[in-house]
DNA sequence: TCAAGTATGGAATAATTCTTCGGTATATGA
DNA sequence: TCATATACCGAAGAATTATTCCATACTTGA
């Protein structure tokens, strides 16, 4: 593989440990795309995200399995079909997403007003 | 100032608004340092943090006063003396810092095995 | 036949963040 | 006098992450 993750997990301290694992850019998008369980296929997280590089997503979403926070499923058909779907330790991961989403949006107003263009 | 976030507050997602806040290397260390309401002296902090490089801290420092998250009183005394404190818009921040750092310690063994040195 | 969709990955480059080193200025204590 | 401590900042380069583009290989539908 071309693209592994140079920064390793980071044990000394919870927080840089946590933040490690899902600090990237998309990881957190991906993972609350994933919360409802339901599996989703790379083309349709590559709609979901049209912000996101897919070639960025296609490398997250490796190193979040290898994280085992997610979970692929190859159908050996043709065309290719896989799936991702989060797994019960990715779930554990579910309160933080969920803070950091209210935290956002109930700050959002402010940040528009600090930052956002005119 | 020579070294400004070169990506802005990202406004179109909660969560990523949230991440471009608080995701780099050593915001959420210092935020949980400043959690008490204690003011703390940036050579204190140094102390606390050993593994940051200090420009970083001085950097990030100053990005958390820039977006309100800490503020900053500076003392006109020789030799010159200043301190940060938590603001209560970086107090909301809070409940996402636990949430981080529960998960880290929770699952602390998991990656240690995995990643950890033998 | 040809375009488009499917999944994936290499490679080069851009962008950003982090580290390291040095410099400013002043005071204190050895 | 000289090292140390204080706070801060510039600049260069290293390290990492993100983006863009192209390639593979097969199928379906126009």
């Amino acid at each position: 593989m071309a693209y592994t993750k140079k920064i390793p997990v980071d044990l000394n301290c919870p927080l840089r440990l946590t933040m490690s694992l899902i600090g990237s850019k998309w990881k957190s998008c991906i993972i609350d795309e994933l919360r409802s369980g339901e599996p989703i296929r790379p083309s349709e997280l590559h709609k979901r995200l049209p912000e996101a590089a897919s070639r960025v997503l296609d490398i997250q979403l490796k190193e979040l399995v290898d994280d085992g926070l997610i979970e692929k499923t190859i159908y050996p058909e043709l065309p290719p079909r896989s799936e991702y779907r989060i797994t019960p330790l990715g779930m554990t991961l579910i309160p933080i997403i969920d803070a950091m989403l209210k935290w956002g949006e109930d700050h959002y107003d402010l940040f528009e007003k600090k930052y956002g263009a005119m």
